[in-house]
DNA sequence: CTGAAAGCGCTTACAG
DNA sequence: CTGAAAGCGCTTACAG
C-alpha cells in the first residue's frame, strides 16, 4: 500500500487509522491506494504491538440452553458495536476441557473473559488475574470465585413472588428440579430460603447433565409419594421437556394435580406446552448487552466492576400452569 | 524464560517446540524455567511469524436452530482435538452483519472458514479465496457460490422415502412450510422434486425468518382451504413451535386431520409435541466432526475437498405423526 | 547442539 | 506534516 501511494509505511499507517498529523490530499491517496489494493490490516500483527487484541472470549461449559443463546445475542450485538470479536468457547461439560481452553484462551491474549456460570472452577481464571486481564462472571460463581465480579440479574424477588403465589394457593410442599452442571450454582439455595420464607418446604431434586427423561420421572414419583407430598414444583429450563414428559406419562395434570412454574422461559418451545409455564422471566438479550458493556468498560477504562451487579431483569410472569384456571374458574 | 534459563531465546523457542536440536539436559533447564514463571506463548506473535492463526471461523446466519447446536458440538469436538481453536461469528439474519463479520474474521487472519448455509451471499466470502486460504460451505449454498466445496448430508434420499410413505397412505396433496432466512435453501427444490415423483402435488410457504405463529396459521388456513385441500405438511425445523401452536389452535389432529413430518428432530423439543413427530432425521453431531476434519484436512494438506461432499447422515424416522396408528389400528 | 540476526505486519515515539 | 528506526513476541534459516 505504502508503495503504491509512494509514502513511507509510518504516513500510510498513519492515514489509514486516526488520519490525522496527515495531508488531506496524501491521506485520499493513501485510502484510495488501500481499497485498491484491497488491503485488509492484520490484526494479530496490530495486536502484537498494541497488546491489544480486540477481542473479548465467552467461556461456557455448555451450550444447549436456548436462554443463553438469547444472551449470546445480546452479548454479541454489543460487542461487535464496540469493534470487538467474541471467542465463544464450549467446555461441553467436561471440567478437563474447561481447563484447556482457558489455557487456549490465555495464549491468544483475549481482553477479557466472560465466565459463564464457572461455579467452582477456580484455578481456571487464575492466569487471567495474574495479569491483571479483566474477567466477569455471569449468572452465578461459587464462593470460592466470590474474588471474580459477578454480572447477575438476581431472580430472588420474582421467586419470592412466586412462592407467595403458590401460598396463597394453598400449597405448603414443592419440589424444585435442578440439572448439576458439573458446575455448582447458587440458585436451589435461594430457591430453598424463599420457600422457607413462606413457611413451605421445598426439597431440591438435582440431576445430571445428561440425564434422562425417566431419572426425572422417579424424582417425580419420589416427590409426590413422600410424606407430605409435593403439590407443586419449580423447574428449571433445561429440564422442562423431561419433566412435561414425566408429568404425561404419570397422567398428571397441570395445574389440577401439580402446579408448575420455570424459569428463563423460551420462545423456540414455550408454544408446545399445554397450559403454558409461569415462570421467572429473565430478559437475556439486555442482560446480555449490559454484561458485555460491563466487560468492555472495564477493558478499556479500567474501572473494575463493584463484585456484584444485579442487573434487575428478572420477572415474575403469572401463567395458567400456576393454578389460576382452576381458581379463577376459566 | 530465555534469562532464567540462561540460554538465548532461539534456543528456548527450539525447547518448548519441537525439543529438536537442544541438549537434553539443556532442554529440561528451559522447561522448568517456563513453568516456574507460568509462560504461557502468545500465539499471536507464533501465528504473525507462522502465518497460521490456528483459529478456524464458522460463519453463520442466525444461532437459534437447535439442531445445529449438535453440528456445533461436533465440529468444536474435532477442532479442539487438533489443536484448532473455533471463533463463532453469527450474522443474526443481517446480510450487512454478514459482510462485515467475514472482513473481521479475514482481518484476524483465520486459517479457514465455514460458512453455514451462506445461500447466495458470495460475494463475502471473496476475500478469503484470493488469497487462497480454504472455505467451505455446509448443508446448503446458493447457485452463485457453486464455487465453494459443500459438505452436506444429501437429504434427498430420506425426503423421498418420506414421501413414498405419504403416497402408500393415500396423500396426494402436501404442504412445506419452511423459513427464508435471509438466504436461499435448496431444500424446498427438493422437497417440491421428490414429491413430484411420487405424483404428490406439493406447495411451498415461505416466511420471514421472524414470523409469528399468525403467519404459519394462515398460511395452514390457505393450504386446507386450497381447491384441492393439503393432507399432509413437511415442515421446517424451526417453525415446529408455531406450527403445532397453529393446529392445535384450529382443533385440528395429527394424523387424524393431518400426517405431519418434519426435518432434523432435536431432543430438547421433541419430547413435548404429542404424537411424536415423523422426521428426516440428520445425524449432526458426526455431521459436525466429519466437516471440521475435511475443512482441518484441506488446510493442512492443501487437499481441496470435492465440490460437493455427501456424507450420507441422514435418514427417514417412521413416527405415529404420519399415520401409522390410524392405519395399524394402534 | 547453540547463538546472533533477520523478519512476520504493524504502531509509535523521535527527529526532521 | 513526514520518514527512518525501534520494537511488539515469536520462529527459522544461517553460521559457528
Amino acid at each position: 500500500v505504502a508503495l503504491l501511494a509512494q509514502v513511507s509505511v509510518s504516513t500510510a499507517s498513519r492515514a489509514l487509522s486516526g488520519g490525522h498529523y496527515v495531508a488531506p490530499p496524501v491521506r485520499e491517496r493513501v485510502r484510495a491506494a488501500a481499497t485498491h489494493v484491497g488491503y485488509q490490516p492484520n490484526e494479530a500483527a496490530r495486536g502484537l504491538r498494541t497488546t491489544r487484541t480486540m477481542t473479548i472470549a465467552v467461556l461456557t461449559v455448555g451450550l444447549r440452553t436456548l436462554p443463553f443463546l438469547d444472551f449470546l445475542d445480546g452479548f454479541g450485538a454489543h460487542a461487535e458495536a464496540a469493534e470487538y470479536t467474541v471467542l465463544l468457547a464450549n467446555a461441553r461439560n467436561s471440567e478437563q476441557q474447561y481447563r484447556f481452553l482457558v489455557g487456549r484462551l490465555f495464549e491468544r491474549r483475549v481482553d477479557g473473559l466472560l465466565l459463564v456460570n464457572p461455579g467452582e472452577l477456580h484455578e481456571a481464571a487464575r492466569p487471567f488475574q495474574e495479569t491483571a486481564r479483566p474477567v466477569l462472571a455471569a449468572f452465578g460463581r461459587g464462593p470460592s470465585n466470590a474474588s471474580i465480579p459477578l454480572v447477575t440479574t438476581a431472580e430472588l424477588d420474582a421467586v419470592r413472588q412466586g412462592m407467595h403465589r403458590l401460598k396463597s394457593l394453598g400449597h405448603t410442599s414443592i419440589a424444585y428440579f435442578d440439572q448439576a452442571v458439573a458446575l455448582q450454582s447458587s440458585r436451589p439455595g435461594y430457591v430453598a430460603r424463599a420457600a422457607a420464607e413462606c413457611g413451605i418446604a421445598c426439597r431440591v431434586a438435582m440431576t445430571d447433565p445428561d440425564a434422562d427423561g425417566g431419572v426425572i420421572r422417579h424424582n417425580l414419583v419420589n416427590a409426590l409419594a413422600a410424606p407430605t407430598p409435593v403439590t407443586a414444583v419449580a423447574v428449571t429450563h433445561g429440564l422442562v421437556p423431561q419433566f412435561i414428559d414425566a408429568v404425561r406419562s404419570l397422567g398428571l395434570k397441570i395445574p389440577g394435580d401439580l402446579s408448575v412454574f420455570t424459569f428463563s422461559d423460551s420462545a423456540l418451545i414455550d408454544p408446545l406446552i399445554e397450559p403454558r409455564l409461569a415462570a421467572v422471566h429473565n430478559d437475556l438479550v439486555e442482560m446480555g448487552g449490559r454484561t458485555a458493556k460491563i466487560l468492555i468498560d472495564w477493558i478499556c477504562d479500567g474501572v473494575e466492576p463493584a463484585n456484584v451487579t444485579d442487573l434487575g431483569l428478572s420477572s415474575w410472569r403469572e401463567m395458567p400452569s400456576l393454578g389460576w384456571s382452576r381458581l379463577s374458574g376459566g
